[in-house]
DNA sequence: CATGAATGAGTCTTCATTCAT
DNA sequence: TATGAATGAAGACTCATTCAT
C-alpha cells in the first residue's frame, strides 16, 4: 500500500515531468521552424507532423500560434541572457569583464545565428506589443553595463561621456555586426570579431598621430 | 470619356511621363502603407483603395506584390543612397568626410524612419533572395568608407586593422543605432548621436590613465 | 459617342443590377441551407457548390456566415411582414381584418413552413442578440392589432380585456399553432386551422349552457 | 485511496445508489449549461470542470454528448409531466381541472423557464429524430384533455367542435405564451397570464353586443 | 473505476491574382 | 487602358471522443 501510494505519487510528478519535457520539446522544434521559415510561413500542422503529434496537442500547450511564437522568442533570450551571466558573473576587472560579456554575446550567436531570425520576426509581426522582447532583454541587460561604465568613469579610466549613451553604443555595434554577419548567410566567426570591436570600443582607430591630425581639424 | 479622348491625341511621349508619375504615385503610397503595416499584413485591396485606383490597375504596374515591395524597398535604398552622397560628394578631407557621411545617415532616417520597418520586412519575408538589398547597397556604400580607411592607414592616421573590419564596425554601429531607436519608438533625434558615435570610433571611451590601465592588464 | 455613352450608363446600371440579383441568389439558396440543415450544420463550402460559385465570392456579399445567416432572418421576416401587409391593408371592417391576418400568417407558412426553421435556429445560435429578430417583428405587427382591439373595446364590441395581452394571446396561439405543425413534420394545410381558431379567440368554446355551468361554480 | 478501499466493502446496491446520484448530478449540471451556452456552444470540457470531474467520467455515465443533452431534455419534460399530473391529479370538475392544468402549466416555467431552452434546441440540432421528444410529451398530455373536452361535448357545455385541435389550440396557446415571453427574456411573472387564457379560451373576447356584430357580418 | 493528455477531422475566413467587360 | 467581381488555395483553430495509465 506504501508503495502504491508512493508510485501513484511518483507517477504525478513523472507527468509533470513529461509535460514539461513536451512543452520543451515542441517549444525547440517551433525555434527551429519559425527561425527556418518566418513567422508568417511557418504552418502549425507541419510542425505537428515534424514533432509527429496531433495538431490539438500542440494548442494544448500553447492557446495560438502567436503564443508559441512569442514563448519562442522568450525562451531565446533567456538563452542569451543565461549565456552572458553565467559568462561574466565571475569576473570583478572591469576590462576583462566588457571583454568578457562581449566574447559571451558573439560566441553566443555563433551557435545560435538562427535565432536572430527569430527577434527579426518578433518586430516584424508582432509591432504592437508595447516593447519588443528584444528590447527588455537589452535593456535590462546593458543596465549593468552602465554601471560597470559608471565606476570607470569615477575611476577617471573612461572619459566624461554619458554612460548611458555608451553602454548602448556598445550594445548597437554588437547588435549591429550579429545582423549583417546575419543577411551575409554567416560564414567564419563572430567570435572572431571581438578583439577589433573591443579595441575599437576603448582606444579608437587612430594612432597618436591620426589623434593629432584629428585635433588640430576639428 | 473626354480625357480618354483628350489622352488618344498625346504624344507617346506625354504618355508615358503619365505612367512614370503614376508609377511613382504608387511606390510612394505602397512605401506608407509597407511601412505601416509589414509586409504580411499590408493589404493590395487598401492600396487601391488609397490610391482611388482599380486593383487590376496596380498590376499593371507592378506584376505582384513581392515585385511591388522590392521596388519599394529598391526605392527606399537609393534614397538613402542619395542622400549619403550629396553629403560627402564635395568633401575631401578625411575625418570631414566620414563626419559627413555618418551626420547624414543619422539625419535621413531622423526624417525617414519608418524606412527602416522596410528594411526590416525585407529580410523577414524574403528570406530566399540571394542577397538582401539591404546587403547589397550596404555593401556598395562601405567601400567608398574602405578606400577612404585604407588612404588613411597608409597616411599612417589609424592603426594597422583591416580596413573592410573596420569599416563594417562603422557601419554596424550605425545600423544598431538606428534599429534600436526605432524599436524604441523614436523620440528625440538620431543626429544628436554622431558626435559621440564618431568620437568614439576614433579615439575610443578610454582617458590617458584609462590606456595605461588596459595594457598593463591585457 | 452619345450611344457608347449611353452604354456605358446603362452598363453600370446593368451591373450593379447583377449584383443585387446574386446577392438574392446566394440569400435565397442559403435560405434553403439553413433551413434544411440548421445554423451549425450549413457549410458554406456546399452554399458555394450549390450556386457554383467561390467561396470568396459569398464572402464579398456577407462578410461572415453569421451575417449572411442574420441576413436571412431578416429577409425571411420580411416576406411575412409583406404578406400580412398585403392581406389586411385594404380591409376596413374590424372582423374581417383580423380573420385575414389570421389567414395571412397560416398562408404564408404553408407555402414557407421551413421558415420557421430559421426562427427557431436564429434563437438557437444567436442568443446574445438583444432582441430576436422574430421578437421584433411580433411586437410591429402585434401594435396594429393592439390598435384595432382597443377601437372594437371602445365599441363595445370586446370585453374590458386589457388588449395588449389579448392582441399577444391571438399572436401566441398563432405561433404555437404554426411550430406544432411544424414539429409534426407539416401534412394537410394550417389555413384549415384559421376558422376554428378565429372561432376560439372570438367565442370561446362553450355553448350557452356552458357558460352558464362555469359562471355557477367559477 | 482511502476513499476507494472503503468502497471495495461497500454493498452492490450502495455502489450503484452513488452511480445513481452522480449520473443525477452531471444531469444536473448539464441542463444547467446546455441552457445557458445552447447545445452547439456547451463544451464537454466545462461541464467536467464543473462537476470537478474527469471528461472520461462522464463519458462512463452518456456514450455521447448527444445521448447526454437527450437525456437533459427527457428529465425536463418529465419534470413537467410530474408538475401537470400532480396539479390535475385530484381534481374532477371540468372546468377547475383546466385551469388547473393551465396554471401548473405555467407555474412550471416560472419556476424552469431556462428549460424552454433546452426545447429549442432539441429541435434545432436533432431534426433527424424521428419525433421531437416535446411532441411526444405535448401528444401524451394532450390526451388527457382531449377525453374531458369529449365529455364536455357529449355534456353539452361546449360547441361541437373537433375536441382534438380544440386541446391542440389550448396547447398552442400555451406554447406561444410560454415562448414569447421566454424571447423577452422572462419578467413578471407567467402565472398571472393565466386567467386571461382560460377566459379566452371559454368564453373568447366578445361582448354580447360584439357577438351580435359579428353573426351579422359574418 | 477515474483521469485528462492526445487526437485530427472539420470549417470558417483571407487575400493575391486573374480576366471579362 | 482601367476596373473590380470572382476565384480558391491555404491555414489557424475547436472540441468530441478515445485510451493508456
Amino acid at each position: 500500500m506504501h508503495i502504491a501510494a508512493r508510485e501513484s505519487y511518483m507517477t504525478t510528478e513523472a507527468k509533470s515531468d513529461r509535460l514539461c519535457r513536451r512543452r520543451e520539446q515542441i517549444l525547440q522544434e517551433a525555434t527551429r521552424l519559425f527561425a527556418a521559415e518566418g513567422y508568417a510561413h511557418a504552418k502549425v500542422d507541419d510542425l505537428a507532423v515534424k514533432l509527429s503529434l496531433g495538431k490539438g496537442t500542440i494548442y494544448r500547450y500553447f492557446a495560438t500560434k502567436e503564443d508559441l511564437f512569442l514563448a519562442v522568442v522568450d525562451s531565446a533570450m533567456e538563452s542569451l541572457q543565461d549565456a552572458m551571466n553565467k559568462a561574466t558573473r565571475d569576473i570583478e576587472e572591469p576590462f576583462a569583464r566588457i571583454s568578457a560579456g562581449v566574447h559571451a554575446y558573439l560566441r553566443f550567436f555563433d551557435s545560435n545565428l538562427h535565432l536572430i531570425e527569430i527577434f527579426i520576426h518578433e518586430r516584424a509581426e508582432f509591432r504592437d506589443r508595447n516593447t519588443p522582447t528584444y528590447l527588455t532583454y537589452r535593456d535590462k541587460n546593458l543596465v549593468n553595463l552602465e554601471r560597470l561604465l559608471a565606476s570607470m568613469k569615477s575611476a577617471g579610466l573612461i572619459r566624461a561621456i554619458d554612460e548611458k549613451a555608451t553602454a548602448a553604443l556598445l550594445g548597437d555595434m554588437l547588435y549591429g555586426t550579429v545582423y549583417t554577419h546575419f543577411l551575409r548567410g554567416g560564414g567564419k566567426s563572430l567570435s572572431k570579431l571581438a578583439p577589433s570591436i573591443i579595441e575599437v570600443f576603448f582606444e579608437g582607430v587612430l594612432t597618436p598621430d591620426g589623434r593629432l591630425a584629428r585635433n588640430r581639424k576639428g
